[in-house]
DNA sequence: ATAGCTTCCGTACTGTAGTACGGAGTCAAG
DNA sequence: CTTGACTCCGTACTACAGTACGGAAGCTAT
Protein backbone atom coordinates (compact mmCIF):
# COMPACT_ATOMS: atom_id res chain seq x y z
CA UNK A 1 0.00 0.00 0.00
CA UNK A 2 2.72 2.38 0.85
CA UNK A 3 4.57 1.50 -1.77
CA UNK A 4 5.52 5.00 -4.00
CA UNK A 5 8.79 6.68 -4.15
CA UNK A 6 8.77 10.07 -3.63
CA UNK A 7 9.18 10.63 -7.19
CA UNK A 8 6.38 8.47 -8.09
CA UNK A 9 4.13 10.05 -5.43
CA UNK A 10 5.43 13.90 -7.38
CA UNK A 11 4.18 12.31 -10.85
CA UNK A 12 0.85 11.09 -9.01
CA UNK A 13 0.44 14.40 -7.58
CA UNK A 14 1.43 16.06 -10.95
CA UNK A 15 4.27 17.93 -9.00
CA UNK A 16 8.08 18.04 -9.05
CA UNK A 17 10.08 15.77 -6.48
CA UNK A 18 11.24 19.32 -4.99
CA UNK A 19 8.32 20.63 -4.36
CA UNK A 20 7.29 17.38 -2.23
CA UNK A 21 10.46 17.97 -0.28
CA UNK A 22 9.69 21.64 -0.09
CA UNK A 23 5.99 20.83 1.11
CA UNK A 24 7.61 18.61 3.54
CA UNK A 25 9.82 21.27 5.17
CA UNK A 26 6.33 23.86 5.07
CA UNK A 27 4.92 21.03 7.31
CA UNK A 28 2.23 20.33 4.23
CA UNK A 29 3.33 16.64 3.98
CA UNK A 30 4.52 14.51 6.42
CA UNK A 31 7.85 13.00 5.92
CA UNK A 32 7.56 8.92 6.57
CA UNK A 33 9.87 6.98 8.37
CA UNK A 34 12.68 5.38 5.98
CA UNK A 35 11.85 2.01 6.23
CA UNK A 36 14.58 -0.54 4.09
CA UNK A 37 18.20 -1.94 5.13
CA UNK A 38 20.71 1.03 4.46
CA UNK A 39 22.86 2.16 7.37
CA UNK A 40 21.21 5.47 7.36
CA UNK A 41 17.50 3.32 7.09
CA UNK A 42 16.75 3.27 3.38
CA UNK A 43 14.29 5.02 1.38
CA UNK A 44 11.15 6.69 2.27
CA UNK A 45 7.98 5.52 1.39
CA UNK A 46 4.72 6.95 0.25
CA UNK A 47 0.98 5.99 0.02
CA UNK A 48 -2.08 7.04 -1.79
CA UNK A 49 -2.93 9.50 1.63
CA UNK A 50 -0.07 11.36 0.41
CA UNK A 51 -1.30 11.41 -3.11
CA UNK A 52 -4.43 12.52 -2.29
CA UNK A 53 -2.91 15.84 0.16
CA UNK A 54 -0.68 16.72 -2.87
CA UNK A 55 -4.35 17.34 -4.80
CA UNK A 56 -5.95 19.00 -2.27
CA UNK A 57 -2.96 20.95 -1.89
CA UNK A 58 -3.22 22.30 -5.46
CA UNK A 59 -7.28 22.27 -4.86
CA UNK A 60 -6.60 24.82 -2.00
CA UNK A 61 -4.10 26.52 -4.33
CA UNK A 62 -6.38 27.53 -7.08
CA UNK A 63 -9.06 28.03 -4.60
CA UNK A 64 -6.34 31.46 -4.07
CA UNK A 65 -5.66 29.66 -0.46
CA UNK A 66 -1.44 30.67 -0.05
CA UNK A 67 0.52 27.83 1.51
CA UNK A 68 0.39 29.28 4.91
CA UNK A 69 -3.58 28.62 4.82
CA UNK A 70 -3.68 25.37 3.62
CA UNK A 71 -1.18 24.70 6.24
CA UNK A 72 -4.10 25.71 8.94
CA UNK A 73 -6.63 23.64 6.99
CA UNK A 74 -4.41 20.81 7.55
CA UNK A 75 -4.29 21.06 10.66
CA UNK A 76 -8.07 22.31 11.31
CA UNK A 77 -8.31 18.76 9.36
CA UNK A 78 -6.44 16.68 12.25
CA UNK A 79 -8.55 18.59 14.88
CA UNK A 80 -12.16 19.09 14.79
CA UNK A 81 -12.93 22.90 14.84
CA UNK A 82 -16.05 22.88 12.32
CA UNK A 83 -16.31 26.56 13.53
CA UNK A 84 -12.79 27.56 12.81
CA UNK A 85 -13.07 25.63 9.16
CA UNK A 86 -16.49 27.18 7.89
CA UNK A 87 -14.66 31.08 9.01
CA UNK A 88 -12.09 29.94 6.51
CA UNK A 89 -14.34 28.83 4.31
CA UNK A 90 -16.37 32.05 4.03
CA UNK A 91 -13.74 34.44 4.47
CA UNK A 92 -12.23 32.72 1.11
CA UNK A 93 -15.45 32.77 -0.71
CA UNK A 94 -16.25 36.21 -0.12
CA UNK A 95 -12.65 37.09 -1.73
CA UNK A 96 -13.18 34.55 -4.73
CA UNK A 97 -16.76 36.70 -5.50
CA UNK A 98 -14.51 39.90 -5.33
CA UNK A 99 -12.12 38.13 -7.29
CA UNK A 100 -14.32 36.81 -9.70
CA UNK A 101 -16.37 39.89 -10.17
CA UNK A 102 -13.03 41.50 -11.05
CA UNK A 103 -12.05 39.35 -13.60
CA UNK A 104 -15.89 39.41 -15.03
CA UNK A 105 -14.77 43.50 -15.34
CA UNK A 106 -11.79 42.60 -16.81
CA UNK A 107 -12.96 40.57 -19.20
CA UNK A 108 -15.34 43.25 -20.49
CA UNK A 109 -12.87 45.59 -20.90
CA UNK A 110 -10.68 43.52 -22.64
CA UNK A 111 -13.61 42.56 -25.27
CA UNK A 112 -14.25 46.44 -25.67
CA UNK A 113 -10.64 46.68 -26.44
CA UNK A 114 -10.28 43.67 -28.54
CA UNK A 115 -13.35 45.35 -30.80
CA UNK A 116 -12.25 48.72 -30.58
CA UNK A 117 -9.16 47.44 -32.15
CA UNK A 118 -10.87 45.48 -34.83
CA UNK A 119 -12.62 48.50 -36.59
CA UNK A 120 -10.50 49.13 -39.46
CA UNK A 121 -7.08 47.94 -39.19
CA UNK A 122 -4.74 51.40 -40.08
CA UNK A 123 -4.10 54.05 -37.70
CA UNK A 124 -3.50 54.29 -33.56
CA UNK A 125 -5.83 52.03 -31.17
CA UNK A 126 -5.50 54.06 -27.60
CA UNK A 127 -5.49 50.70 -25.13
CA UNK A 128 -4.61 52.92 -21.99
CA UNK A 129 -8.03 54.35 -23.26
CA UNK A 130 -9.83 52.07 -24.17
CA UNK A 131 -8.45 49.44 -21.28
CA UNK A 132 -9.59 50.65 -18.00
CA UNK A 133 -12.42 51.27 -15.53
CA UNK A 134 -11.33 47.96 -13.81
CA UNK A 135 -12.14 47.92 -10.19
CA UNK A 136 -9.14 48.54 -7.96
CA UNK A 137 -7.64 45.75 -6.08
CA UNK B 1 -0.34 71.24 -16.22
CA UNK B 2 3.07 68.86 -15.37
CA UNK B 3 2.95 69.74 -12.06
CA UNK B 4 2.77 67.00 -10.02
CA UNK B 5 5.92 65.59 -7.90
CA UNK B 6 6.06 62.03 -7.83
CA UNK B 7 4.86 61.61 -4.25
CA UNK B 8 1.75 63.23 -5.26
CA UNK B 9 1.69 61.33 -8.62
CA UNK B 10 2.04 58.35 -6.34
CA UNK B 11 -0.88 58.97 -4.26
CA UNK B 12 -3.40 60.20 -7.10
CA UNK B 13 -1.96 56.58 -8.93
CA UNK B 14 -2.37 54.86 -5.39
CA UNK B 15 0.66 53.79 -4.97
CA UNK B 16 3.76 54.15 -2.83
CA UNK B 17 7.09 56.36 -4.46
CA UNK B 18 9.24 53.53 -4.50
CA UNK B 19 6.43 51.85 -6.76
CA UNK B 20 6.85 54.63 -9.92
CA UNK B 21 10.30 54.60 -9.21
CA UNK B 22 10.64 50.68 -9.78
CA UNK B 23 8.09 51.06 -12.80
CA UNK B 24 10.37 53.77 -14.36
CA UNK B 25 13.06 51.18 -13.99
CA UNK B 26 10.94 48.39 -15.57
CA UNK B 27 9.97 51.11 -18.67
CA UNK B 28 6.25 51.04 -17.60
CA UNK B 29 7.07 54.48 -16.79
CA UNK B 30 9.04 57.68 -18.13
CA UNK B 31 11.44 59.44 -16.17
CA UNK B 32 10.78 63.23 -17.29
CA UNK B 33 13.29 65.72 -17.14
CA UNK B 34 14.63 67.77 -14.56
CA UNK B 35 13.30 71.18 -14.06
CA UNK B 36 14.66 73.12 -11.77
CA UNK B 37 17.75 75.58 -10.61
CA UNK B 38 19.88 72.85 -8.40
CA UNK B 39 23.11 71.45 -8.93
CA UNK B 40 21.53 68.18 -10.59
CA UNK B 41 19.04 70.12 -12.39
CA UNK B 42 16.25 69.97 -9.51
CA UNK B 43 13.14 67.89 -9.33
CA UNK B 44 10.72 65.75 -11.92
CA UNK B 45 7.50 66.73 -12.45
CA UNK B 46 5.00 64.54 -13.51
CA UNK B 47 1.49 65.16 -15.51
CA UNK B 48 -1.98 63.57 -15.90
CA UNK B 49 -0.51 61.59 -18.28
CA UNK B 50 1.51 60.18 -16.29
CA UNK B 51 -1.23 59.25 -13.55
CA UNK B 52 -3.62 58.05 -16.44
CA UNK B 53 -0.65 55.31 -17.11
CA UNK B 54 -0.61 54.17 -13.60
CA UNK B 55 -4.33 53.68 -13.33
CA UNK B 56 -3.94 51.46 -17.07
CA UNK B 57 -1.09 49.58 -14.75
CA UNK B 58 -3.46 48.64 -12.59
CA UNK B 59 -6.05 47.47 -14.53
CA UNK B 60 -4.23 45.46 -16.49
CA UNK B 61 -2.56 43.75 -13.87
CA UNK B 62 -5.89 43.08 -12.52
CA UNK B 63 -6.61 41.43 -16.17
CA UNK B 64 -3.44 38.67 -15.07
CA UNK B 65 -0.71 40.37 -17.30
CA UNK B 66 2.25 40.69 -15.75
CA UNK B 67 4.51 43.90 -15.34
CA UNK B 68 6.61 42.25 -18.48
CA UNK B 69 2.92 41.66 -20.99
CA UNK B 70 2.03 45.39 -20.05
CA UNK B 71 5.31 46.98 -21.13
CA UNK B 72 4.62 44.87 -24.53
CA UNK B 73 1.29 46.65 -24.37
CA UNK B 74 2.18 50.20 -23.64
CA UNK B 75 4.77 50.05 -26.41
CA UNK B 76 2.04 48.69 -28.87
CA UNK B 77 0.17 51.94 -27.85
CA UNK B 78 2.60 53.55 -29.36
CA UNK B 79 2.83 51.59 -32.18
CA UNK B 80 -0.17 51.36 -34.29
CA UNK B 81 0.11 47.79 -34.47
CA UNK B 82 -3.58 46.62 -33.80
CA UNK B 83 -3.58 43.25 -34.73
CA UNK B 84 -0.68 42.64 -32.19
CA UNK B 85 -3.03 44.49 -29.48
CA UNK B 86 -5.92 42.27 -30.66
CA UNK B 87 -3.47 38.93 -30.13
CA UNK B 88 -3.03 40.09 -26.96
CA UNK B 89 -6.54 40.92 -25.78
CA UNK B 90 -7.68 37.78 -27.01
CA UNK B 91 -5.11 35.34 -25.40
CA UNK B 92 -5.67 37.13 -22.10
CA UNK B 93 -9.46 36.46 -22.65
CA UNK B 94 -8.87 33.43 -23.08
CA UNK B 95 -6.94 32.69 -19.91
CA UNK B 96 -9.69 34.56 -18.13
CA UNK B 97 -12.21 32.76 -19.13
CA UNK B 98 -10.16 29.60 -17.85
CA UNK B 99 -9.58 30.96 -14.33
CA UNK B 100 -12.88 32.63 -13.86
CA UNK B 101 -14.35 28.92 -14.30
CA UNK B 102 -11.62 27.60 -12.17
CA UNK B 103 -12.36 30.30 -9.32
CA UNK B 104 -15.83 29.35 -9.56
CA UNK B 105 -15.31 25.49 -9.00
CA UNK B 106 -13.46 26.69 -6.12
CA UNK B 107 -15.81 28.87 -4.96
CA UNK B 108 -18.57 25.67 -5.47
CA UNK B 109 -16.68 23.14 -3.93
CA UNK B 110 -15.69 25.79 -0.86
CA UNK B 111 -19.21 25.99 -0.58
CA UNK B 112 -19.85 22.00 0.02
CA UNK B 113 -17.62 22.15 2.33
CA UNK B 114 -19.02 24.85 4.74
CA UNK B 115 -21.85 23.19 4.29
CA UNK B 116 -20.75 19.90 5.23
CA UNK B 117 -19.33 21.54 8.63
CA UNK B 118 -22.16 23.17 9.32
CA UNK B 119 -24.11 19.90 9.50
CA UNK B 120 -24.03 19.81 13.40
CA UNK B 121 -20.77 21.11 15.92
CA UNK B 122 -19.30 17.92 16.43
CA UNK B 123 -17.10 15.71 15.13
CA UNK B 124 -14.00 15.95 12.44
CA UNK B 125 -15.10 16.83 9.40
CA UNK B 126 -13.04 16.06 6.18
CA UNK B 127 -11.73 18.93 4.89
CA UNK B 128 -9.69 17.19 2.68
CA UNK B 129 -12.12 14.63 1.07
CA UNK B 130 -14.78 17.71 1.33
CA UNK B 131 -12.65 20.07 -0.89
CA UNK B 132 -11.81 18.53 -4.29
CA UNK B 133 -12.23 18.25 -8.24
CA UNK B 134 -11.45 21.72 -8.80
CA UNK B 135 -9.77 22.24 -12.40
CA UNK B 136 -6.00 21.66 -12.38
CA UNK B 137 -3.83 24.54 -12.70
C1' DA C 1 29.34 -6.69 -7.82
C1' DT C 2 29.01 -2.85 -10.45
C1' DA C 3 26.83 0.72 -13.47
C1' DG C 4 23.55 3.93 -13.33
C1' DC C 5 19.25 5.77 -11.96
C1' DT C 6 16.93 7.55 -7.51
C1' DT C 7 16.74 9.24 -3.02
C1' DC C 8 18.26 12.12 0.77
C1' DC C 9 19.34 16.52 2.57
C1' DG C 10 21.21 21.02 3.08
C1' DT C 11 21.97 25.05 0.87
C1' DA C 12 21.57 28.23 -2.80
C1' DC C 13 19.37 30.31 -6.57
C1' DT C 14 15.17 32.00 -9.52
C1' DG C 15 11.31 35.08 -10.86
C1' DT C 16 7.69 38.38 -9.74
C1' DA C 17 6.40 42.48 -7.62
C1' DG C 18 7.41 45.34 -4.85
C1' DT C 19 9.42 47.76 -0.20
C1' DA C 20 13.15 49.74 2.55
C1' DC C 21 17.47 52.36 3.41
C1' DG C 22 20.71 55.91 3.36
C1' DG C 23 23.13 59.83 1.98
C1' DA C 24 23.16 63.81 -0.91
C1' DG C 25 20.52 67.35 -3.08
C1' DT C 26 16.22 70.50 -3.55
C1' DC C 27 12.53 73.43 -2.19
C1' DA C 28 9.00 76.11 0.43
C1' DA C 29 7.87 78.38 4.83
C1' DG C 30 8.97 80.70 8.71
C1' DC D 1 18.94 81.50 5.84
C1' DT D 2 17.89 77.65 8.24
C1' DT D 3 14.76 73.87 9.21
C1' DG D 4 12.23 70.16 7.82
C1' DA D 5 9.82 67.69 4.40
C1' DC D 6 10.42 65.85 0.02
C1' DT D 7 13.23 64.11 -4.04
C1' DC D 8 16.91 61.52 -6.30
C1' DC D 9 19.32 57.34 -6.96
C1' DG D 10 21.70 53.14 -6.14
C1' DT D 11 21.65 49.18 -3.62
C1' DA D 12 19.67 45.89 -0.65
C1' DC D 13 16.02 43.45 1.37
C1' DT D 14 11.22 41.08 1.60
C1' DA D 15 7.54 37.58 0.56
C1' DC D 16 5.90 33.84 -2.03
C1' DA D 17 6.36 29.58 -4.36
C1' DG D 18 9.09 27.02 -6.04
C1' DT D 19 13.59 25.14 -8.71
C1' DA D 20 18.39 23.77 -8.94
C1' DC D 21 22.80 21.77 -7.22
C1' DG D 22 25.90 18.57 -5.34
C1' DG D 23 27.70 14.86 -2.85
C1' DA D 24 26.74 10.75 -0.22
C1' DA D 25 23.83 6.88 0.22
C1' DG D 26 20.35 3.46 -1.55
C1' DC D 27 18.31 0.37 -4.95
C1' DT D 28 17.88 -2.41 -9.14
C1' DA D 29 18.98 -4.76 -13.38
C1' DT D 30 22.54 -6.88 -15.78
Amino acid sequence: MNDMTIGRLAQAGGVGVETVRFYQRRGLLAVPPRNGSGINGGIRRYGPDETQRLRFIKAAQSAGFSLEEIKRLLDLDASADRAQVRVLARERISALDKRIAELQGARKALSRLADACSAGDEGPCPIIASFEAVAAR
